[in-house]
DNA sequence: CACGATTAGATCGGATACGATCTATATTCA
DNA sequence: TGAATATAGATCGTATCCGATCTAATCGTG
């Protein structure tokens, strides 16, 4: 008696999905920063890059890629973007020729000073729950990768 | 005295920005579906659309559009390739040819039928805490395109 | 030292997102 | 009625993401 076709009765819909509930905030984030994004002329993954970058100097692509949780199949044409723009700099390191050495510029250094991102804060409508939720979506993520991540090999 | 140039005095490392949080489980979700979902021949955004579309037959490319908070530039490509894997059909409505009625085939209700999801919750590892993560992520999605969208004209 | 294996980035192709623009159909109202 | 306007999708260009593959540099071992 439990099966019907109805896709309420098994609740299949959008709004039980904490996929979607994690899509959709992230698209809301993209489009709640663009307007001040575009204000500096950078996109929303370039101005997080830069912030990971702003933490530490000289950091290889997969120091990077490891805060980010991007590869160099991803950043590459990113940081070459931002190199571009002078943002920051990008140099092979002399000790391992394989790796890049990747800094923020001055440049880089002063847009980041702007403070982007505390106006939107408020926009998060979250209040005093602001650093709960935080930590709580970044425990998802990391629950996810470690749950996903090196598949089952020894079981 | 509150001025320095030090990122870590003011704050500003990845793990201290919401935003990050939630692209980076999105990016974490999206990884986690893909080894079920790779074994469906479906993406992630067309996993989404097709449970979008249980929900309700007939459905105009915008009413889908809003409830994915997305619009015919992204949808018109993505619903063209579940309609060639035969998993949804799209029609011009007769009572009004600008509009276009989406609904899924036989097929595409089938393979939704082998609910894919119910594995990924487990991944999460949020236990009971899940149903309220969802809503409040729901929460901040909510409150960032309200506090968004339609800038302020009125004041 | 030489050669196979490993590693770090880079490149390429497919699939989203999204702003801007275009086309076709509907609606409005003088 | 018919021209101006509005609306629904579609198209195009740019920027991510990601799997697969490539290249160059380094390491490991005999």
């Amino acid at each position: 008696m439990t099966r019907t076709s109805k896709a309420e009765t098994k609740g299949r819909k959008l709004s039980n999905f904490l996929c979607f509930a994690v899509y959709s905030a992230n698209l809301a984030f993209g489009r709640a920063y663009k307007p001040i994004l575009d204000a500096v002329g950078l996109t929303y993954t370039q101005y997080i890059a830069m912030v990971a970058l702003s933490e530490e100097d000289e950091q290889t692509v997969s120091a990077l890629g490891e805060k980010l949780f991007l590869e160099s199949n991803t950043l590459t044409p990113i940081l070459k973007k931002l190199e571009q723009s002078g943002y920051l700099s990008r140099t092979r390191d002399p000790a391992d020729e394989r790796q890049v050495r990747v800094s923020l510029t001055p440049a880089g250094r002063r847009l980041l000073d702007k403070d982007i991102n505390v106006s939107l804060v408020e926009a998060t409508g979250l209040g005093d729950e602001f650093p709960v939720v935080q930590k709580t979506v970044a425990r998802l993520r990391d629950n996810l990768l470690r749950n996903t991540r090196a598949d089952p090999k020894k079981g």
